[in-house]
DNA sequence: CTGAAAGCGCTTACAG
DNA sequence: CTGAAAGCGCTTACAG
């Protein structure tokens, strides 16, 4: 790359004032006469002078950065719903002139992986940082916010954390599972089993706690043989519903899973035990992913306002970086019910 | 943020060296003893020193960042396409240890964008940029290359412009064509349109040179007007096709498209005509879109390998920065044929 | 092998 | 209202 950018000093000169007041316009002081700051202007549109943005931080500016760091163990450019979040984020950011710094952590061992984010941070390339997909009070995460760097998160259950450097943005499973439930015992079902997701995750057990509440507002027991253990992934919807089909011994009238991608796998692993959705049994999901209306049959599912959650925290960290640390804020985004074609009534 | 961070002079203290020495061991200079070395290595351990970056960068490093600029009018985040190019350029960064800095231009006018663009080669955030969704010889990609900053672009004709700090990667567009149009032959269509994409787009105007091409191979006539002009979206595709239902005097067996979202569109019109997919026409894609295997028909296609696509170019431009300039490099990315059902033989 | 010093390009109290 | 100067935290010739 080229080296022979113009600066300050040789601004100044061409304007004929000194390096203080090319700075004090550069940062619209408002001690600056119009007439100094328009000579000083001319001179920096001629030669299209941008400070040099490492000078500006050392001298104790900000980088109008926010940091994005994915936890994941698969590919993950191939999952549509992460790189929905990712591209949210960067858009969000965008919109309001912040850039975005994502590292994918993916490459090392957890220490190491610590240690490169945490870098991050410490060589000042951000004003703050956002996580997805970390477990719930991920020790890292605790840490960077423990020692004063401004974190957002997402999916994690904030209670008693209340530090004024941590954002926090969840969806509502509670509300989104009670909506689930309700649809379902409004078709007549009494037999719901619940596909479990990722124990570490927040939304994991939380969805499982919105389920057995949901349940029990309407006095239906849970049947242990009913409640499958998971993951968060399709390939995991499909071993666990694969198993479980052989050794349960009563089939349920629905299924409730944790989410969509977990139902696709579902659907694949009934599909090939020959029972069919939604005649046999209904199949009900949990975020409205991009391929749920796209597969045969159309899930039926809990919409999450994704974009909704991203923006709120994208935006509060930038208000956040701009304005000092505010309070702690927590944001839950909305979730609703989709009615597509794989639930029918009994 | 916190501000406290220990510097080099107090590791320098601590190790009862000089800054230099300290300097000497971060940056790994072969002119340090083993025991010099060690000593300053615990003391940096045991306070977990970690360089400031923009005093590394004012001093002459690189940023070990790559900036990735996206041209987009719509909501990129609703492109799943876009989103997976992204995720993707990441993901093979940050497995070379190197940070991504994203920037969606599509906020301000086309000037302000530039700017905005430009400032962030200037201020040196980046030791390089990638560009997608550009048009092709885009001016202010062209500006930053004749400045001498390294840049990466996807889908650009580089006829006769061999700078070194050019890097660019397409994809085999006139193979991929040729594929397509052999398969219709195959399958006995001789009566076969082409929806045209973006013009400004380089991959527009080649995708059609690569149809006339390979009709001509197989002394099959061009009939006018079963050229339908279109872009690249699927909405495009939509209304491109209807319009041209409307007005078309005699259907041809087949209808080639430039790429799979508009044949998504095309699809959603054809339905929309009562013209059944692929009893009645057949239609073939260009992509392999990952929703492409899941509508209903599966959509035949031409498969690119987007990832090898992304993956060749972001390592090629890590290599040119740590390694310096090395001589243009262009790459191709392999395109093949995927049969799926919407394309029947006559 | 190693330290003192210059230099990178800004910002911002400080003094006038 | 404005300039001279200190300071941010590194790296790297230079001299020894």
């Amino acid at each position: 790359m080229k080296n022979t950018e113009i600066n300050s000093t040789e601004i100044a000169r061409l304007a004929g004032v000194s390096r203080s007041t090319v700075s004090r316009v550069i940062n619209n002081y408002p001690n600056v006469p119009t007439k100094t700051r328009e000579k000083v202007m001319q001179v920096i549109e001629k030669y299209q002078y941008v400070p040099n943005l490492s000078a500006q931080i050392m001298a104790g500016k900000r980088t109008r950065t926010i940091g994005l760091f994915l936890k994941s163990t698969g590919l993950v450019s191939n999952d549509m719903l992460t790189n929905m979040l990712i591209t949210r984020v960067i858009e969000s950011a965008s919109l309001r002139g912040y850039y975005v710094l994502t590292h994918i952590m993916r490459t090392k061992t957890d220490e190491e992986e610590a240690r490169i984010v945490k870098e991050t941070f410490q060589q000042r390339r951000i004003d703050g940082g956002i996580f997805i997909g970390a477990a719930n009070h991920e020790p890292l995460i605790e840490e960077l916010i423990g020692e004063g760097y401004l974190v957002g998160i997402v999916d994690q259950n904030s209670l008693g954390r209340t530090e004024s450097n941590r954002i926090v943005s969840n969806f509502d499973n509670i509300t989104g599972m009670r909506l689930g439930v309700d649809y379902l015992v409004s078709m007549n079902h009494r037999k719901i089993a619940f596909i479990k997701g990722d124990p570490l995750r927040w939304s994991g057990p939380e969805k499982y706690e919105g389920f057995m509440q949901a349940m029990a507002a309407h006095y239906l027991p849970v049947n242990g043989e009913w409640i499958i253990p998971g993951d968060f992934s399709e390939e995991g919807g499909y071993r666990a519903t694969k198993e479980w089909l052989g050794t349960v011994s009563e089939l349920p009238t629905a299924i409730f899973s944790v989410n969509d991608s977990v139902a696709f796998g579902a659907l694949r692993a009934l599909n090939e035990a020959g029972i069919q959705v939604p005649e046999q049994i209904s199949l009900l999901g949990f975020d409205d992913h991009v391929l749920s209306s796209r597969i045969n049959p159309a899930l039926t599912t809990i919409h999450v306002d994704f974009y909704e959650m991203m923006e709120n925290l994208t935006d509060a960290m930038i208000q956040s970086i701009e304005k000092g640390p505010q309070q702690f804020q927590k944001f839950i985004a909305k979730t609703s019910l989709v009615v597509r074609d794989s639930c029918r009534a009994i």
